[in-house]
DNA sequence: ATCAGTATTTGATTATTGTCAAAAGCATTC
DNA sequence: GAATGCTTTTGACAATAATCAAATACTGAT
């Protein structure tokens, strides 16, 4: 069963050793923790109000995370393989959450518990180190992400989304990228259609 | 001495105790790496293409952090009594800074050198949790700006930045904040003549 | 108080993006 | 393969913000 485990959970240890190697002791304590999710397109993993109490990890799928807006859903980000999802407002503070998340395919994902990782930090100081690493990584992508909200124009942002995510395209709504790009849908086509 | 530093570091210290208090080993560990440096208006603290390599804890003044564009300078953070500053890119990846740090005021600032954190990580592992803590709010702080700067008029950020920060109208030349804004300063201007 | 330099406001115009509405394109199901 | 529902594109117009230029207000030093 160990076994088993192990090589179900091998994409995340093989992605997360690219941050910060764990010890046999701390993987195999983070295993016992993780569940093993399954999920369908259009399925809801959180919606607004409810507190969100996982982390997830993403095996294999894509999810969204959208919130509404004067009764539009602006879709803010968007987790493919190997990434880490959660809401994250609602995960650290406690409180409800004001977005929603929903699978965009077929996904897989892990999910542990808040108050398991909480338990592994004062076990395993290498996991929370492994937690300050992730963090900032994310926390330097989302800086990116916030100069090209502010400081670049929507054409130049819809390029370097391609750059960065080619397969994007393929695999989520364009209306949803439009938003993620912080434009309309009927802008967004107007840009690809003068390129 | 030792008393003496200690009093002149007790903002900190009351600062970081919301976030997590630290035992008095740690707290003197802390004590004994961190540096007081004064500043005057206009000082830089890092300008773009020089590696950063330290964090700075703001005891007493205003900070801005820019970066150049089109031969313009754009200011896209500040920083204030109690804020942790530093440009988080280059101090993280080790890489040179694209962006430039300037006092805007007379200012205190205690500066810890990044070698000496890894070092107080591994000697303390509460330390490496009070950065891991740190880093959530500081994400939460930037995801807020984030979807405001995507997803809100000119208008909104300009009400939201009085609300959140009254004091920066006193403090920080319009021009500035315009570029923070994500705005330009007629634009800013216009705003507040029609309030 | 005056001057010089800087910061802020105002005006006219242009560029970009949003809004509302309709048409065209695609995919799924019966 | 026709019909249905959903996605994407196109069109006309309005709103928002940028740009360039000039005027006014403010600040600090003499």
């Amino acid at each position: 069963m160990l076994a088993y485990l192990h090589s179900a959970m091998q994409s995340f240890f093989n992605h997360i050793n690219n941050y910060y190697p764990l010890s046999p002791a701390a993987q195999e304590a983070l295993e016992e923790n993780f569940v093993q999710m399954e999920f369908y397109k259009n399925d809801m993993l959180l919606t607004e109000g409810k507190i969100c109490r996982y982390l997830y990890f993403v095996e294999k799928g894509a999810l969204r995370g959208f919130y509404t807006l004067d009764g539009k859903e602006i879709t803010h980000w968007f987790g493919f393989e190997n990434d880490f999802v959660t809401s994250f407002h609602s995960f650290i503070t406690g409180e409800a959450a004001v977005e929603n998340i929903q699978f965009l395919e077929h996904s897989i994902v892990w999910a542990l518990p808040k108050e398991k990782i909480q338990g592994l930090f004062d076990r395993f100081h290498e996991t929370e180190r492994l937690v300050r690493i992730v963090y900032e990584k994310y926390y330097i992508r989302l800086e990116e992400r916030f100069v090209n909200a502010q400081f670049k124009t929507a054409a130049e942002r819809y390029e370097n989304l391609l750059q960065q995510a080619p397969y994007i395209l393929t695999r989520v709504p364009l209306g949803y990228i439009a938003a993620y790009l912080g434009i309309t849908q009927e802008t967004l086509s107007r840009i690809r259609s003068r390129v």
